[in-house]
DNA sequence: CTGCCGCCTGTTGACCTTTG
DNA sequence: CAAAGGTCAACAGGCGGCAG
């Protein structure tokens, strides 16, 4: 899988994708192991470092094993599975690991805590990846204490494209100086591609993004329903660039990809739920703490419930915070869920939690009729379940009422076998209604045995569908690592390679013919040629060789640099990306480099150019100006 | 007609209280 | 103590008025 200098000529790298288990420890790949560590470095303390911080990080090796102290490093990178860590070996038992996200791109992390504002931690010096952050910046947007906000979500809707006004978090705004009437601001997509847009504040309370957003939405395929969130990068420039930095349309792509695997907690991975009148009224819906407890379902995230349509419903799980107990929110989704589930209130259903992925997943598996007494004695439960009533019926009295609402869904639910019976039996004996008890009992175990034994063939059919997805995730990872468009990658694919020493051989003609073998596998696929602009080929292998240097020239600029400059602001990885396509060799040539203006030229240019020079000159081992595109 | 503005109202979600 | 209900601030979006 993973293999020795299959990318660089200097540094040997090999990559792991995490997977359950992965925080107690790490596994190097067999092979590098063997090449590079395995009788001369062996049971040494490994050094683990990443751009992300200035710190590194000491992990203990047994065999080919990094246990003690990578569970810190995970903490502290806060890696997920599903994530990918490419390991690039400095020498000396140093190793530079670079983190993606299930994306194949590289995790964007917050700027770095100062001790001062979190001493409790000192462990961690990295503030977290900008997804949970998001999350945390959501979250916090209201509590004017919070500090550092610098990510914020929107939802798309067909209101807000129509109109191209997006509202503007007042508090967002007012953590980052985001003050003026109308400010122009610019939307970047995750390419680094940019948008004109404009910032405007109505009053004291209100601030729009009022021109920009619909054709950012277009441009970048976000639809209604979708969610995005934008991270603040240039604070402090002339004109503030939001970067989307995640959406929840690909978020729930991979959970759907991911999220059918069973769990593995051991608790009952069945719920039985009952919404109550007022439950489906706020939209929210409290788990049993037995349930959650024995899950190990206790951080607070998405949650998608799939309806009996098979039909997925994105919610948020939220926890109390006075009482500790999970429940579900979703404005009316919950509501409109058990609608679709055929599900009123005082009725239960019963919903089998599927865990593996990022988020876990709750199907409904069978509704669960109530005998008419039990649901009647909840629906008198609460005096205010009453109140609430009253306000939508005031005349009629709960208890007809509840007659009431309960009669039309069974009367329309031609699947219900036992619904004539239902609708006679409320003043049946003891022995009638534990009959009916009994057969709702019996009914919702024959639906939980066919669901699981479907669920059983699907499972299979979705862990086939996992390892294909993993491989796939390999071959993007080999592909991201190169930092090139995937689509132009594989165009050409297979159909030239070069041997280590750099002699260019045609091995193949087939194009994906070496596609399905790990592109790791083999050291020789390391200098597939890619085409420029122009359609011309470069040396992928050399332009690599750019990326890396330019990138550790980045990170030492943001040392030499005053405290808080960050590397992005320096140059954006699709800056970086785009000088190692186009290798520019002049100032002039760097102006043409989107994100390279003037001013950074002037500052950074020389050594820029210095490091490109440096780097060229020793792939090709010559001091003269090698033709950097390699023509067919 | 289009874009901008501002008022108003419904929705959402966090936190707290009450009930059984 | 678990679960459900209540409250309220923040926010989103509908809608109408206005200007160009």
């Amino acid at each position: 899988m993973a293999n020795a200098s299959p990318l660089s000529r200097t540094n040997p790298h090999f990559f792991q994708p995490l997977l359950p288990g992965f925080d107690s420890h790490l596994n190097i790949p067999v092979k590098f192991f063997s090449d590079h560590i395995k009788g001369k470095h062996e049971g040494k303390t490994v050094n683990l470092r990443s751009d992300a911080s200035e710190r590194t990080w000491k992990v203990k090796m047994e065999g080919n094993r990094l246990t003690k102290g990578w569970k810190e490093f995970v903490k502290a990178h806060d890696l997920r599975v599903s994530d990918f860590v490419v390991f690039r070996h400095e020498g000396e038992m140093l190793f530079n690991v670079t983190a993606l996200g299930p994306s194949c791109c590289e995790i964007q992390y917050a700027q770095p805590r100062r001790h001062e504002e979190d001493e409790e931690s000192n462990e961690t010096e990295i503030s977290l990846r900008s997804e949970k952050e998001v999350e945390e910046n959501v979250k916090t947007e209201s509590d004017q204490s919070s500090p550092n906000l610098n990510c914020f979500s929107r939802s798309v809707t067909a209101s807000n494209l129509s109109r191209d006004t997006v509202g503007f978090p007042i508090n967002f705004a007012k953590q980052n100086g985001l003050n003026k009437e109308r400010q122009e601001i610019f939307l970047m997509n995750g390419e680094g591609k940019t948008w004109e847009s404009e910032l405007k504040r109505w009053g004291d309370c209100r601030l729009s993004i009022v021109r920009g957003w619909t054709s950012f939405c277009t441009a970048n395929k976000l639809e209604v329903g979708d969610s995005c969130t934008f991270r603040l990068l240039q604070k402090t420039a002339e004109t503030p660039v939001f970067q989307l930095c995640s959406s929840t349309k690909s978020e729930r792509k991979i959970q759907s990809a991911e999220g059918c695997i069973d769990d593995k907690t051991g608790g009952s991975r069945f719920v039985k739920l009952t919404p109550t009148l007022n439950s489906l009224h706020v939209g929210k819906q409290h788990l049993p703490v037995s349930f959650t407890r024995e899950n190990r379902l206790i951080n607070p995230g998405k949650i998608v419930l799939v309806d009996k349509n098979r039909a997925e419903w994105l919610m948020e799980l939220k926890v109390d915070k006075s009482t500790g107990l999970m429940y579900i929110i979703s404005g009316n989704g919950w509501k409109k869920f058990c609608a679709a589930n055929e599900i009123s209130a005082g009725e239960s259903l019963i919903l089998e939690l599927i865990r593996g992925g990022v988020t876990p997943l709750l199907k409904f598996i069978s509704k669960l009729d109530q005998p008419p007494f039990e649901a009647e004695a909840q629906a008198h439960k609460r005096a205010r379940v009453q109140k609430l009533s009253q306000e939508t019926e005031p005349k009629l009295d709960m208890r007809e009422k509840t007659a009431e609402d309960r009669v039309p869904p069974r009367a329309s639910n031609k699947s219900s076998g036992n619904q004539e019976n239902l609708q006679h039996t409320q003043p049946c004996s003891v022995s009638n209604q534990l009959a009916k008890v009994k057969q709702s009992v019996v009914d919702a175990l024959t639906s939980i045995r066919r669901f699981r034994a479907e669920l059983d063939t699907t499972e299979q059919k979705l862990e086939i569908s996992l390892q294909e997805i993993n491989k796939l995730g390999m071959i993007c990872i080999a592909i991201f690592t190169f930092n090139f468009g995937s689509t132009r990658f594989s165009k050409n694919f297979g159909t030239e390679r070069t041997e280590d020493n750099g002699n260019k051989t045609t091995t193949s003609s087939k194009p994906g013919a070496t596609l399905a073998k790990d592109p790791l596998a083999s050291e020789k696929q390391s200098t597939l040629p890619l085409p420029t602009k122009d359609g011309l080929p470069i040396d992928i292998n050399l332009s690599f060789n750019i990326y890396t240097a330019v990138r550790k020239l980045r990170t030492a600029l943001a040392r030499e640099g005053p405290d808080g400059v960050m590397a992005y602001q320096i140059f954006m990885n699709s800056t970086l990306q785009q000088i190692s396509r186009q290798i520019p060799r002049t100032k002039e040539e760097l102006l043409q480099i989107n994100g390279l203006v003037q001013a950074k030229v002037s500052k950074y240019g020389d050594r820029l150019l210095e490091t490109i020079e440096t780097t060229v000159n020793e792939y090709y081992g010559t001091k003269k100006k090698d033709p950097i595109i390699i023509h067919q």
